[in-house]
RNA sequence: GUGAGAUUGGUGAAGUGGUUAUCACUCGAGUUUGUGGUACUCGCGUCAUGGGUUCAAUUCCCAUAUCUCACCCCA
């Protein structure tokens, strides 16, 4: 009786607690322990590459004024006009969560006259930014992006230098990438591609042929008719005048010498004429880097097509790769920093996202060691010997070692159970015995054999087993 | 934002319009309290949430939420 009424007593408290969790967010992620080696080998990566090639790390509010965002990105942008976390604050400000890098970076730059610093001025960023997209596989509302920022600095060299940067940074942690590059020329010579093409769809009738999508498309962003894979879009699309034909002199020699020296460096890359970027700051040089294996997922999308007679596509998109697993993109942004109130200014950069790599790593399995190991664990019997052994863990601490215990146990049992689940090699035992005795148990928790060390001698003991940390 | 599918203990999976919802692993508590990795016992689920149909719903229907897939777009 007294037990029933009990058990009922817990399920009530249960269910109420149930009812009041607040589970976390649409589309944000918890980051748990085992992940963060993941975390810990990218972010390892992209510093190490970042100081390598002279850039230096800087942080950005993850608030800012929305109309940073709106200036830089583009009114009519994606990210802007339907992606922005934005809000009112208490204070009637218009504010929002940064859904890129680039426009905090430049607002430092001029805001901290780091045009008065030597020229270019290289910057590594690293953070959250916030999206508001319908969240999906490697895709969420808050994730992070490694961003490296070029200030200053008008040649090509600077933009191979970048492209070259991403590549090794996927190259070294084994993830196979190519490049997807592209010019989309400066204000002037755009301009006048862009009446081109649209002459191109208002010729012989091809508007109305156009699907309903690349209607819309041709008013806001005309380039990507180029990138339909509707029959008669593709069709007309592969007819299409292509950007790079109409770029000014200045800007094909740029993207001329860009592509030299990548081919120099012997960075792979796909030149294509389809890409563009849905951020307005961006002109010359714009590049993504996408994995190389072609995974089953959005392909798929892909297959239902092909039972229809398939028509030639850029060398890209016939290797059916999805756009959404795009690990990175950038590109030259040369307007930008005088747009948004500096000097005039040369600016190239890119960023990747973090969590898309690191399912990457994931998918390919490439084994990571597990950081948290220790090297030995401390057990203790009693209240005085637990006292003691307290002490000695600093010791061994201090001492370079990667001390584990559980102070809080009492059994010897519990605590040879944890030493074993943490996989350490040795577990030190100290009781009343040993404390008696001025000893203490060392044992080898792989054979089970058991020595008996004078207390004073610990370190030295420790150290024969498993070295000096310090050498 | 548009369309499609999924949702069963911590994890991965079974299963059924009707008495105690199955299995594996994990986790926690024990199996003479000074000895782990093997064994045994026990515990952990109102079968996503809210409605409806029904004598009866975890199972059928609707809505919502979340995840996944495609589109859009990006990282």
């Amino acid at each position: 009786m007294p037990k029933m009424f009990k058990k009922k007593e817990e399920e009530k408290v249960f269910k109420v607690r149930r009812g009041k969790f607040v589970s976390r967010l649409r589309g944000m992620k918890d980051i748990l322990p085992d992940e963060y080696k993941y975390w810990n080998l990218v972010i390892k990566k992209a510093s190490e590459l970042s100081k390598a090639y002279g850039f230096r790390r800087i942080g950005t509010p993850v608030l800012e004024n929305l109309e940073l965002f709106e200036r830089s990105s583009g009114r009519s942008s994606d990210i802007v006009t339907k992606e922005m976390f934005s809000f009112i604050d208490k204070n009637n400000d218009k504010i929002a969560l940064r859904p890129e890098a680039t426009p905090g970076i430049v607002r430092t730059y001029i805001e901290h006259g780091m045009f008065n610093l030597p020229q270019p001025v290289k910057l590594f960023w690293l953070g959250p930014v916030f999206r508001h997209d319908k969240p999906q596989a490697g895709r969420f509302r808050q994730f992070s992006q490694f961003d490296l920022e070029n200030i200053g600095d008008p040649s090509p060299v600077a933009d191979a230098e970048l492209i070259s940067l991403a590549y090794y940074f996927f190259r070294e942690l084994q993830i196979d990438v190519i490049t997807q590059i592209n010019s989309i020329g400066c204000a002037v010579c755009r301009k006048e591609y862009l009446v081109k093409l649209e002459n191109f769809y208002k010729e012989r009738g091809r508007r109305v042929k156009l699907c309903h999508d690349c209607k819309k498309r041709l008013a806001k962003n005309p380039l990507r008719l180029l990138d339909c894979k509707e029959k008669p879009c593709l069709e007309m699309a592969a007819e299409a005048p292509q950007i790079v034909d109409s770029l000014c002199d200045d800007c094909r020699n740029h993207f001329i010498k860009v592509l030299e020296y990548l081919d120099e460096l012997d960075i792979p890359y796909n030149l294509n004429p389809t890409l563009v970027r849905g951020l307005d700051y961006y002109n010359r040089t714009v590049f993504e880097i996408w994995p190389v294996e072609v995974e089953a997922s959005a392909d798929a999308g892909l297959d239902k097509i092909s039972d229809q007679p398939t028509f030639a596509k850029p060398d890209a998109v016939k290797e059916g790769l999805p756009r959404q697993s795009a690990l990175g993109g950038g590109g030259r942004y040369d307007g930008l920093v005088e747009y948004m109130g500096g000097r005039p200014t040369p600016a190239c950069g890119f960023g990747i996202g973090i969590e898309r790599v690191i399912l990457k790593i994931k998918e390919k399995n490439i084994p990571l060691k597990d950081e948290e190991k220790g090297d030995i664990f401390l057990a203790q019997l009693g209240d005085q010997a637990r006292r003691k052994i307290m002490k000695l863990f600093e010791v061994l601490r201090k001492a370079g070692y990667s001390a584990r215990q559980a102070f809080t146990k009492d059994s010897l049992k519990s605590q040879l159970e944890m030493a074993n689940k943490m996989g350490v090699k040795y577990t030190l035992i100290l009781g009343q015995k040993e404390i008696m005795d001025g000893t203490i148990l060392i044992r080898d928790m792989e054979s089970g054999i058991q020595e008996i060390i004078d207390y004073k001698k610990i370190l030295a003991e420790v150290e024969k087993r498993l070295g000096n940390p310090a050498k």
